[in-house]
DNA sequence: CGACGATTTGAATAGGATCAATGGGAGTGG
DNA sequence: CCACTCCCATTGATCCTATTCAAATCGTCG
């Protein structure tokens, strides 16, 4: 990794309260690299090698089977991602790609089961962004299994508002057919779902979206902290 | 906790390698209950007060949100459950039953912490533990996005049937209301499901399944070592 | 301008949910 | 031992949601 990369690095949640020793030696066996838009960084059931960090851009976690396929999350900075199987060892269980231009930090699996035996600080960070990976995923499990598409996006779409500012404009992150997938559904039925929740105020011009009745738009929606919020 | 127990708790996975006078510590500090059937342990929204380690029995993790109710997952020996929400200090996901009468270890919180920073083994334990669990939902939730509910099923049962030996019989292990709500559908769907089934060998009588095709069951599953292993 | 991909719309279909009614044990109490 | 009740499971009918297939539209980028 380049010298000049290195406090940007270590001010990350995950390293800041490491040893000096231990993060000296778990940087210079790591990789800081960017990747292009669209590429593919790893497949699912392909065994673990790095630990991924992603510092810049965004990267999609997506899985296949049967010849369908859904994207299963979105990482952004600064998140992991196959933490789980880097810590057991094991293949990882969804595939990544750049959904833009992406700085990622590569970091070799041996190194971090290293520092995280030998750094008492580190471990915990580790632990603490495992759990919170953890309960990222069964609030994506609920919200599946507890609601209709269209309260999934109106939830979404409320989120998103509250992530950028209650400004009564939404900018969608990414584009609808990932959007789509991301929520569980086809790219028509993302079309209609809109259509659906313009009564509730809901204008869609390209990916902005202006919400002009939160009221509405949260009594059909009716969020719900255990699922809806990101931090706790 | 009494002291004849205590053999049996120590060598679980999660305590066999900690220090011993970190275990003493730990389980002098814990409780070790009997419960009966359908009882509620825990409330999602709940803060976190104790670790749970299901020694005996069953104990069904279940969600709820705008009047409906779904089923997230089976905690069986030895298993722990809302490790993540202990760790994060944070509020419970799910909330949690007994479906048979249960013996359930319960470690306070502050004690878990504590172990976790003492006990380098514990703490390793600990993470291996809350990576499989991460893990597990995950393989639920690619379950669930990416497969129609005669797959899940489908699957379910050739996944039971390994687990119980390859007799050709299957005994399932929740009653079939419960089944129905683990593999997101609704007990009317479920009963339909299998009859679907039938063509491809799969005969029910009561809770035991016959599985007379593998072959034909095997051709439709399509199973996936990434969806339905357990223990990678 | 033209081509391509993404999005939207329409129509038909399939998958799953809901509502209602029936059948079938397990357990209870007489 | 039997009748009764209750809950679970099944079945049928219908409705609603979501997917599929097809076509049209829109925008962007060469």
């Amino acid at each position: 990794m380049r010298t000049a990369d290195l406090p940007e690095v270590r001010s990350l949640g995950l390293f800041e309260s490491m040893d000096e020793s231990n993060f000296d030696a778990l940087v210079q066996a790591a990789y800081l690299q960017t990747f292009p838009a669209q590429l593919d960084l790893i497949a699912e059931g392909d065994p673990a090698d790095f630990l991924h960090v992603v510092i810049e851009g965004c990267v999609e976690l997506y899985a296949r089977a049967n010849g369908r396929e859904s994207t299963m999350g979105m990482v952004r900075p600064v998140g992991t991602f196959i933490l789980a199987a880097v810590l057991k060892d094991a293949v990882y269980l969804m595939s990544a790609r750049t959904c833009q231009k992406s700085k990622v930090l590569l970091i070799p699996v041996e190194d971090v089961r290293r520092a995280f035996r030998a750094d008492e600080a580190f471990a915990r960070a580790i632990v603490l962004e495992l759990a919170g990976c953890y309960r990222a995923v069964v609030k994506e499990h609920k919200d599946i299994k507890l609601r209709t598409a269209i309260e999934r996006l109106a939830n979404r779409l409320i989120r998103y508002h509250r992530d950028q500012g209650e400004t009564g404009r939404v900018e969608l992150p990414y584009d609808k057919r990932t959007m789509a997938s991301l929520l569980g559904m086809t790219p028509e039925n993302l079309s209609r779902a809109f259509n659906t929740l313009k009564p509730y105020g809901v204008d869609v011009d390209g990916t902005t979206i202006r919400l002009n009745d939160m009221k509405a738009l949260n009594g059909l929606a009716k969020p719900n902290h255990l699922i809806d919020d990101r931090t706790t």
